[in-house]
DNA sequence: TATTATTCTGAACAGTGTTTAGAATAATAG
DNA sequence: CTATTATTCTAAACACTGTTCAGAATAATA
């Protein structure tokens, strides 16, 4: 048939994943498609095809963006924190991944939610492990003995941790409704009791060298 | 056109679940539909509506039954513990538990990523709500002090953090590979370094009543 | 034996992601 | 300016999906 020419190739990706991003604010990704995505931009489905490669790739491409946004935000966050001690750094990292989580639900879900046959692209990898990076810096301040492998594993443990959180606050339904007798039990004093119990245990186990950890 | 009455509709209930649990052990259920159930167990998708309701419900009686798996292994291996302290107990629990999710990772990711429109219905959260009973009988052997808020605060910091970690270990791809210098940060030993930090530090912390929980 | 109830299916429907031939325009070469 | 090549884009078709529903076949009952 035709040729429009509106928007130059990235531009139109850059398009289709803030209308994606839009309406993941508002309804779950299992209620979009391909079809009602192109819709949403005025092209059709095999234009996004030739864009994407396939649907699956496109919604990758919108979690690169989430990604993207979750570190910007808590980079933000940390540099508003820098003369803190490093556990508070920690803590209001965590917080903040939380409400990131709680702000945009079905954005965060589909970034854990979806799934590729193939692996991992490297670019979303290098995005995580940075994360970790973060983590460990100020655990290695908080604990200067911690030998490598130790660090590795508190980094790990604190931030599944956080995330499984997260994810219980996110979706209480499936998981566990919170007592509405007891309201004091949210996510933010969740992660306030798990990372100040553990790194207090975590700190004193590498100085007193005992076998809490590895 | 005909009837057949080979299965009783219980029957065909259980023969549906078990043909799809068998599914599950070696593919995901994204790549699982109706149309293949109802080829598998020799029936039509029809009646699989007829019987489920809808294909959500159908999944979702899965479901279940895996909670009932999941139960009856904590329950199993809680009995065979009964003379090890509670700690101890609370560790073997999340153990097992990250076992199960290890050993039937699509069965166990569909527990978690399959949704519906309404409410979990009342038995799923009662069940939920019965392995955070078990948690917290430990805890308050652990910390007699312990106020029923703190008891529940710790009980879901606790399990929220262990299921992260079960998730981190079963979907590495998405989350974070492990570094392969240091294979020793595996679930087993995220789980041992939760458990014996957090406890170590939040018994102590009821005990000489200081702030680190609410 | 006639009537009612249950069990079950095939066909149809609207939706999905994906492929592909080819139309319409833009860019380039002669 | 014209002819050729390259790019952009779509409509139509395909094989799939979950769901509905009229009605056939059998069982249970009157």
């Amino acid at each position: 048939m035709a040729r429009r020419q509106d928007h130059s190739p990235e531009e139109l990706k850059a398009c289709v994943i803030s209308s994606v991003l839009e309406f993941l604010q508002t309804q779950s990704a299992q209620v979009l498609s391909l079809r009602q995505v192109a819709k949403r931009v005025g092209y059709s489905p095999g234009t996004l095809i030739n864009l994407f490669g396939n649907y699956a790739h496109l919604l990758l491409a919108v979690n690169a963006c989430t990604l993207d946004q979750i570190s910007e935000r808590l980079e933000k966050k940390l540099t508003k924190a820098e003369d803190l001690n490093p556990q508070q750094q920690l803590l209001l990292f965590a917080e903040e991944y939380l409400s990131f989580a709680q702000q945009h639900v079905f954005q965060w879900r589909l970034l854990f939610e979806h799934r590729l046959d193939e692996d991992v692209p490297d670019w979303q990898q290098n995005r995580i492990n940075q994360l970790f990076d973060i983590i460990e810096r100020r655990l290695i301040e908080l604990a200067p003995l911690a030998k490598p492998s130790q660090l590795q594993q508190a980094s790990r443990t604190i931030w599944a941790s956080v995330h499984g959180i997260c994810m219980l606050e996110v979706d209480n339904k499936i998981f566990a409704a919170v007592d509405i007798n007891f309201p004091v039990v949210n996510g933010e004093s969740m992660i306030q009791s798990l990372i100040n119990n553990y790194l207090a245990s975590w700190i004193r186990s590498i100085e007193t060298n005992n076998n809490l950890n590895q």
